[in-house]
Order: structure tokens, then C-alpha cells, then sequence
DNA sequence: CTGTTAGCGCATTCAA
DNA sequence: TTGAATGCGCTAACAG
């Protein structure tokens, strides 16, 4: 497939038509604020507006222009979670005159490689990678020298959330907002835990999980005796802990899952089995994405303002950095106790 | 800004690593198939990989090479309507080694047109066009000649969903969808009903409406019964829209939101002022959007694929074009009868 | 203030 | 099979 490049009407075209040179249409039309005497210019703006001349946006870029595309690496856009950090990441691209490409990976690491380095080709202004990154030592490897790459080419680039690579970053307080969680199932009474999980390996699991359990080892709550049920940090991952934790009895008063996403999965198993909530198992999950305050029982969770971490990533990377170490943002995990959580049965 | 494009590596200098030509290193490295002796290949390959070159999409494109970005315009990717749609259309872009841009225009007419030409500028393959157009004629006409100057140009594109404008699309059936509500309400008994409704000037509302109000008519109750409540097309909206029904002191046992958005707004609206559902209002929504059956009651509402939506128009535009009239791909819409319909009261 | 010119990195003729 | 040369459309010196 080609570019069908010659169809197109070239700046050449226009400045013949307007009778000009060709370095007067460009400062006319794609040159921002350079001189151009008043009627040169309306004759180049007339011509371009009649022949619907449009830039060629690859030969700018190849000319030493600029290139107006910045990148968006996640898991998948279709979780409320990321389209929401998009969201708020295309505001502020847009004002800023940016395009946003746009890859889901499906939490395939060779994919997230793969996009990164097609953004490279594309000459992308800027990259956010947003998610947790992987633990696979090769992935890291291969990561760290794609963006070292890019970054020594002079391209911009941030996290969403952590990745083990050096780099600007903003950062949910995920152990904090663990430890929140432990605190007011706690302080309701709850002494028997259990945890639907996503891998471990990945480093938002790992600190939200982390948060959690350290402050139940704060008061005297072993680790040993938090159960934790490991499954795919998806929706269907969240059905199938639930169920686990049903087949063994429910041994526990209070279930955490560490996202909202796995937190409506086990809500409909719960659900499923015919297991009140909060009534015989308090249920929080973390993220606030907007629809858990319309579940029923409205969902306990851990606020995160999704849109702010877009925005504000977008920002970290079309913003000149100021010398230094990375720049890290971060963003307050706050408790929102709706109506899954409870005093423990008895 | 500028492209840093002199720190990137060059073809040439993967040409002088490997001492060959240019020209042959063009082949082995972006050049398909093209035949070039093995010893040279591999020293092409090692010196590459060695420099970690990546090409220039911009120079590859200049040249008359592939384009590989695909753009998606839509309203909202945060919307989960639409990013259920953007993770089908993804799926297949990226099997065809396509880049998707992304654009949201939160419903701005002229933000759509702007993409389309930023996607012009970017030389984009093909231009996927989600969601309902605009009626204003300013608009429509503005959208049309931008769109015959891309496909005149050699570019592909593509609705998904009604825009009044010529060319292929993926179009689910809303009319069909409405009347089948109004065909299962109808069944249970109900004879006075309300909507709320997006801006009718959207042609997926007025279809929607249309076959909802056909089929009562054509049951002899006339369009003038019906109580059409217009508010923004989004929570909001649906919340404002089942506000103002309440105020109105409900004068129907039946309320049809257009999108399931909007129902899950109206849900909320009713359930604060303690309206029950269906006991004293019957919800429906439409869509089926992943999270309205874990909604209490679970929603009532007609399901479209929009998983394969994204998939049907993004082949669509992958695909080559048969002679022909537009290509249309329908999508059933299904009713799906859950909790939040039952018979009027009394 | 305006025009001329030299590349940007690559694919692709055309010769060899 | 390989290499040398041309041009894609544009911006940025540079000269006038």
C-alpha cells in the first residue's frame, strides 16, 4: 500500500498558484508567526483554502519540523481504569496541539516493546507508558534500552504508575491506600482476611497488597494468616478468587481485591452463591472507577483521580524537564467507605 | 520542537556498518521480500541490530512507502460504549500492523473536522468515524468535502454508526432495537410512557426514538402520549431527564433511556428519590454495555456487539473495496430482559 | 520582507 | 544481485 502521496495537493502547488515562492507559502501557512507582507499572505491563504491544501505532516517532520504525535501505551483501553487516564491524557494533548496514538497490549510485554518501538519510528514527540510495568528481567532489559534509545534521541517519556525504570512518573499512593483499607476494615471489627489478587509480579499488585498487609502485621495480624487468592487482574479473575474463596468455606470476614475491576467479578460470584455483602463478607476494591458507586451494594474502595493521572502525565512529558532527578507526582489514594464494608458478622 | 531526527540512527549508517549500499540495505531491512545475497543480509541484520536502528515512518512515507496509522474519531473514549468499540477496532488494526490514532472529540463538530484533517496531514491509511453525526449542515458539509478530499486522495474510511453521508459503515440496528422495547413493555401491560433522550438532532437517538414511538403508534398510542424528555446524551442527562420525570410526578410505569449511559443516570436519579425499580417504573436502557447486569436491578436493555463493531469497520477499511455501492455491515440489536422491567403497577 | 537552495531519511528507478 | 542517483514535500539557513 502506498501513500498516494502525488494525489495530495503540495505547498509547491499552492505557492505557483499564488504566484509566491515556495518558502513564503510555508511561512504563511505551517510557519507560526514569521513576516509575510499582507497581501502575499491573503493571495497564499485564498489559494490554499481553494486547492484544500493540507501539510504533508511526514515531510514537516522530515524537514525538521514538529512532530505533533505523542503516544499512549497500556494494557487495554476498553478497562474503565485506563480510559479514563486517556481521557484525561488527550485533554491536555489536544490543548497542547498534540495527536494521541494510541496502543493496547493486552498485558502482552512484547507488544508494550513493540509499540514502543513503532512510536520511535513514528518520531512520537513524547511517550506515557501507563500501568505497571512487568518483573520479567527480559522485558526490563529490553524496556530500559528501547527508552534509553528514544530518550537519547531526544524524545520525552513517563510513567503511569510504577515500572522499576528510571524516568518522570506519576504515582498513585497505592501502599498507602492498602493500609487505609486494612485500618478501616480494622477498626470495624474485622480480624480474618482474605485478598483477590493479580500477579504479584506486577508492582501495583505488589504495593497495594504490600500496604495492606504490613499494617495488619501492625497489629498483630501475621501474614501467614491473610489469605491470598492469586488470579488474572481482570474482571473474571476477581469472579474466580471469589469462587475459590466460597469453595473453602469463606474463611474470612472481609475480601480485598486490589482493583475495582476484580471487586465487581467477585461481587457477581459472591452474588452467584448467595453470599450477603457486607452482611457475611465486607468487600473493598481500589481504583474508584466511576461506575462502583452505582453497584449494589454501592463498592467501598480506594479513590484515585484517574483523570488527574492523565493529565498530569501528559503534562510531566510535553512540559521541558528541569534538571535533576525524574519528577514524581503523586496522587492521593483516598478511602471512600460505601456500602460493602460492615462490622463483621456476630 | 524539533524532530532530534539527526540523533537517530540512519539507514546510512547501517549501510556504511555493513559495508553495502544504501540501496541494499534498504532492501533487507524495510524491503519485504526483495531478494539480496545471504552474507550481505546478515552483516545488514548484525550491523542494525548493533546501532539499534529503527526507521523513519516520516521518510518512509515521503518516499512513497506504507503508512501504517490508522485514525479512530469518536466522542469519548472514557464513554465505555466507545472504548468497547476502540478495543475491537485496535484488535485488528494492530493484527494488520496498524497504528491507531486516537481523537475524542467530546462532541464538538468542529474538533471532528479537525482531526479528520490532522489524520489527512498524518497521510493516515484510513479514518474510522465512531458515533453519530452532527445534522448541522455547516457541518455536514464541511465533513463532506474534507472526506471526499482524503478519499480522493487514496484514503480509506469508514462510520460506524448513521453520519448521513456516503460511505461504507457499520451500522447496528437502532430502529429495530427501539421497537423491540416497545414491543416487550407493551407485552408486560405498560400504556404510558416516557423517554429520556439525547439531542434528536443525533441520528442514533432519533432512530432509536423513531422505532420506539412507531411501534406504539402502530399499538394506538400516538406519539403526542408520549412524554420525550431531551437532555444531554450522558449520565448527566439521564440523571437530569429522571429528575425532571420525578418533578413531574411520573406520569408513566415505563422509562426508555436511549443509551445505557444514560439509564445508569436515571437509575441513580430514582433511586435518591426513593423510586422503585420496576415496582413503580420500568428501566430500559440500550447498548448492553458490560457493567449495566451488575447494576441492581440488573438493566434491562438491547445488546449490540461493540466489540465487533470495532472489528467489523476497521476491516472494512483494511479491506479492499469492492466496486459498488457502499458496503454496509449490520448489526442486530438483541433484547436482553433482566431485572429492571416488569408489569405496571396496579 | 522575499526568493533560492540544500538537505531531512528513505524507496526506487536505472545501470552495471 | 547490487550500487548510484533521483525525488517525495517541506523547513531552515542564506542571500538578496
Amino acid at each position: 500500500m502506498d501513500t498516494h502521496a502525488g494525489r495530495y495537493v503540495t505547498l509547491e502547488q499552492v505557492a505557483n498558484a499564488a504566484e509566491v515562492s515556495l518558502a513564503t507559502a510555508s511561512r504563511v501557512l505551517n510557519g507560526g508567526d514569521r513576516v509575510v507582507r499582507a497581501e502575499l499572505r491573503d493571495r497564499v491563504l485564498a489559494a490554499a483554502r481553494k486547492l484544500r491544501y493540507v501539510p504533508n505532516a511526514h515531510a514537516q517532520a522530515l524537514a525538521g519540523g514538529a512532530t505533533t504525535t505523542v503516544g499512549l501505551v497500556m494494557h487495554d483501553v476498553s478497562d474503565p481504569y485506563f480510559s479514563s487516564i486517556t481521557r484525561g491524557a488527550i485533554e491536555v494533548a489536544t490543548r497542547g496541539g498534540a495527536l494521541v496514538m494510541l496502543g493496547s497490549t493486552f498485558r502482552s510485554p512484547e507488544r508494550e516493546i513493540e509499540y514502543v518501538s513503532a512510536l520511535r519510528a513514528q518520531r512520537a514527540r513524547a511517550i506515557l507508558l501507563v500501568g505497571s510495568g512487568f518483573a520479567d528481567p527480559e522485558y526490563q532489559r529490553a524496556m530500559r534500552t528501547e527508552l534509553e534509545n528514544y530518550r537519547d534521541a531526544g524524545g520525552r517519556y513517563a510513567f503511569v504508575s510504577h515500572h522499576d525504570l528510571p524516568g518522570d512518573a506519576v504515582l498513585p499512593e497505592n501502599r498507602a491506600g492498602g493500609a487505609a483499607i486494612a485500618r478501616a476494615l480494622l477498626e470495624l471489627g474485622h480480624r480474618r482476611f482474605a485478598v483477590a489478587s493479580g500477579p504479584r509480579t506486577l508492582t501495583t499488585v505488589a504495593h497495594r497488597l504490600g500496604g495492606f498487609a504490613a499494617e495488619l502485621a501492625s497489629a498483630g495480624i501475621p501474614e501467614s494468616d491473610l489469605l491470598v487468592i492469586e488470579r488474572d487482574f481482570t474482571e473474571d479473575g476477581g469472579y474466580a478468587a471469589a469462587r475459590e474463596l466460597v469453595a473453602a468455606g469463606i474463611p474470612a470476614t472481609a475480601l480485598f481485591c486490589v482493583t475495582d475491576v476484580m471487586a465487581i467479578g467477585a461481587l457477581m460470584a459472591l452474588r452467584e452463591h448467595g453470599v450477603p455483602v457486607p452482611e457475611r463478607l465486607s468487600l473493598v476494591g481500589f481504583d474508584d472507577i466511576p461506575i462502583v458507586r452505582h453497584l449494589s451494594p454501592a463498592l467501598s474502595t480506594v479513590a484515585l483521580d484517574l483523570n488527574r493521572m492523565g493529565r498530569e502525565a501528559m503534562r510531566l512529558v510535553l512540559t521541558d524537564a528541569p534538571p535533576g532527578p525524574p519528577r514524581r507526582v503523586r496522587i492521593p489514594a483516598e478511602l471512600v467507605l460505601r456500602e460493602s464494608t460492615a462490622a463483621p458478622p456476630g
